[in-house]
DNA sequence: CATATCGTAACTTTTTAAGTTACAAATGTG
DNA sequence: CACATTTGTAACTTAAAAAGTTACGATATG
């Protein structure tokens, strides 16, 4: 299949609806994601279960930050999606009673958790909000520059 | 798509080459697999030129090891099959102009990149040899029991 | 030469997110 | 209340890549 960029869709949304006052809908939201609404709000749906966003139905309805983005972890959203498979890599058959075999899904096995957990942690390590926050001391750099009266090189 | 087996399936193969003194056609590996001979020579053509292992045709023919599994590390199985993607998951559209997108895409990317190294590094830390030092030392444990006279619990 | 076996190309199947279509339910507007 | 807007959800199709399959040429043994 595809590989699933729900997460970082939902990441793109989220910076999105920090911006906004009013409610985005569905229809909006597909544009930025050059996707159909139907879709929109299935992959939503989850993030609205997890208390991340909320919906309004009807009109001027749409979709609105549920917290801060301070308070939204990485890991919170990926959750949110059901914390779906990380890996296009698997073991073998798992039902074998080959020693052999069982030995090599063993130590793959023990890799991936390893490297799921580390995933998970990285996740973990940064709010929606810290995702800006390259970009934010950037344009302050900017500003800095201007108002010292130095050219950009 | 399914999920990749062949890291796993090539390392299965490999702790039973060692075990053969004569050449294992691709139809016998292809039983242990539980595929077909086709198969077995796509995916195990990877590691004959990467030189883990070398086969020969026709009548007697088949696989065999090209060096001890001690100098065969997990992750050159992996890079023999084509380092094949390690992850389910991706960005979203990565030629958008959003900032925002980039900025979800950059922190997505920097995570896998990280989990990846990760990865990697466990795959480094051990030899195919290995893998069944664990059932090795359960089996010489059991003998030294049965030497020292103790029953088994 | 007959048989065994690898090497490889071409094709089909499988799996699951993505994408699409359709419509009921709910909400705001006039 | 009638109507337009918007979410909620189900059912279906599409896409991509590993797996699986089929076929056949090349090579080595006896």
């Amino acid at each position: 299949m595809r590989t699933d960029s729900r997460l970082a869709r939902m990441l793109h949304v989220l910076l999105h609806l920090e911006q906004a006052k009013d409610p985005i809908t569905s229809e909006q939201i597909g544009q930025m994601l050059a996707t159909n609404p139907s879709l929109v709000r299935r992959t939503m749906g989850g993030l609205r279960k997890a208390g991340i966003v909320t919906s309004v139905k009807g009109h001027g309805g749409g979709w609105c930050l549920a917290k801060p983005l301070t308070q939204i972890t990485l890991l919170d959203v990926y959750e949110a999606l059901g914390s779906p498979g990380l890996f296009a890599l698997g073991l073998s058959n798992v039902t074998s009673t080959c020693l052999l075999e069982q030995s090599a899904n063993k130590a793959i096995d023990s890799a991936l958790d390893h490297a799921s957990a580390f995933f998970r942690a990285e996740l973990t390590k940064q709010t929606v909000a810290d995702l800006v926050l390259p970009h934010a001391q950037k344009v302050q750099e900017l500003k800095d520059r201007q108002a010292s009266g130095h050219k950009p090189v």
